[in-house]
DNA sequence: TTGTACGCGTTATCAA
DNA sequence: TTGATAACGCGTACAA
């Protein structure tokens, strides 16, 4: 494709400038409407398509955004990815999609391309496990203009869009408690930060709250994937009889969805033996044998929220850090008891 | 983002020119070792990231690929995208993704702006439901490299990647009448063309094949989505009872969904009522009340040979055009009876 | 080994 | 209203 039709062959073409020709094809005021169209038909007949990669050299802009997501077949990122893409289809941005499988490495490597791309901002759900936010710091130092969602960190001179984690987490805990009288209600976890963290702080405040044990062996710290939730479950199945807990808080649904493999395959059967919760509200959840109760996220919504505010932090150097929370609503199935 | 660190903000620092700093951070053999080494340390100090689009002004490539599927939330096509990625990933490529949510014009336009882009080449699943081909067929005569998957223009001279989706529906339609003695089985059918052409061949090869009866009003032209699904199933809900079909095959998952819900709510009963088999093998497929009875397609396999053989025609000008078949095998669950 | 000149396709700027 | 020139950041080709 180096054979392109670029602005100075429909000038010759035309016997006028390079110049007037960009000028007609770019509806600016000063062309005369006689040549206007004739570069228009010409534009049209020699099949020109304006290269937005010259166009980007000299404007240093790209109306490009890089989105990196941890885990493109977790049903909860192309949600958000058509969210995203209902802002940006109305902005003339086009999307990078990368998917980092979790994995940091490839989230440093996919950033540092997008960047070497010019992008003009970046949407990203951190894929990081360890609590050190350096990397990050000096990206947002560096001027690239960074929305965090869902996996956010916080803190570091970027805004993020996020639910209420540990609020959510806190009051499906709560509903285990309240509504079924669980006692013994243990944690698959994820990751210590982020989301894994605030979800565990929401379950131990829920604890807390109404003075029932926490017993470390409870808290099992594993993974957002379905494999780590069903090795965390096993886990707690190796548990003497009376520490096996009554209900179990999953970080994520497919976490949960893992755990219910576990479970299933222990012979044990769901809430009567162990009763779970998760959450995301994944699309499988409500298909489950058992429907699976959890904590509804807004995926669209959050991909939308975040989209907004990165391209206004790209038009706009006035934008300021925004810590943006959307509310979750809890999703009342049958594998808590009800 | 216009205030980036070029290879001349390092060459004034170091008293050298632009062209030195460039051959040392390419890794050229003509530059002083030493030269190289002050050069790496001041561009790493400097915060120095290569400017791509300045590159590929140059170059006429860009690395990058735009990758046009019709509905990001249906779970085939993520996992598509990612045997995608497993190849990008290894080649340096980035992904401009877009969803055109089965709409034509936001295709469209969506490739006008990726040419505009100035991306190495296509890959797109495309969602025009009409019988003509003009419009790829001048993209592809353009010079533009593109590789269709899934949802294929075949015959234009661009490679394609896809399943067998003639024979396999063929198969599935064999098993409900060999297996399970059905003689009355109606289809469900996308847009006549592409795939939704092709299953519905396959389905009528299977009737004619063993001489049964087909019937205009057993044959609904829909959609691929769920809500297709259910409309459809609702005409066919509507016929008289001697007319009602003992099975249904489906074009898709999705569209299969749509339908049995559409069944359930009118009270009736899969399989005894009426059996059901679709084409994907969806994520929720395993997990309907009736587990669902399909044609696994394996998705991450045809994201992978459409990444490879685009990355090969792009970087190769002798490569042939081809039309890649990948299998796919019968999922046998309790839909059809079984 | 290093440097200079030029071009990639486009637009801003200033002159005609 | 139109055109000439320079610049965006980089790499090729050639010269020193």
């Amino acid at each position: 494709m180096g054979s392109d039709v670029t602005l100075k062959h429909i000038a010759d073409a035309l016997g006028v400038s390079a110049m007037t020709v960009s000028r007609a094809l770019n509806n600016r005021s000063n062309v005369d409407e006689e040549t206007r169209e004739k570069v228009l038909e010409k534009a049209q007949s020699m099949g020109y398509t304006p290269n937005h990669v010259a166009k980007s050299l000299v404007s240093s802009k790209t109306y490009t955004i890089g989105v990196v997501i941890p885990e493109i077949t977790h049903a909860f990122f192309p949600e958000v990815v058509r969210g995203i893409e209902e802002v940006t289809n109305n902005s003339d941005y086009q999307l990078f999609l990368t998917n980092t499988n979790e994995q940091f490495d490839r989230e440093k490597n996919a950033i540092k391309t997008l960047r070497s791309k010019r992008v003009d901002g970046l949407l990203i759900s951190s894929s990081q496990t360890e609590d050190d936010v350096s990397y990050y710091k000096s990206l947002v130092d560096s001027g690239t203009k960074v929305v965090f969602f869902d996996r956010c960190i916080e803190g570091i001179g970027a805004s993020t869009v996020s639910v209420n984690d540990r609020e959510s987490s806190l009051k499906i805990t709560e509903h285990l408690i309240n509504k079924h009288g669980y006692t013994k209600i243990a944690h698959l976890g994820g990751p210590h930060v982020s989301i894994g963290q605030k979800r565990l702080e929401g379950y131990l405040e829920a604890l807390e709250k109404y003075d029932l044990p926490i017993n470390d062996k409870w808290i099992i710290v594993g993974g957002f994937q379905e494999e780590a939730g069903y090795d965390a479950m096993e886990k707690l199945l190796d548990l003497p009889t009376e520490e096996f807990p009554e209900a179990v808080v999953s970080v994520n649904d497919p976490s949960a969805i893992g755990a219910v493999k576990a479970i299933e395959e222990a012979g044990l059967s769901i809430p009567d033996d162990i009763a779970i919760v998760g959450f995301t509200d994944d699309i499988r959840a409500p298909l489950l044998d058992v429907p699976l109760t959890t904590v509804h996220q807004p995926a669209y919504e959050v991909g939308k929220r975040a989209a907004q505010k990165l391209i206004r932090t790209i038009e706009r150097d006035s934008e300021t850090v925004e810590n943006i929370v959307v509310p979750t609503t809890l999703k009342i199935r049958s594998s808590c008891g009800c």
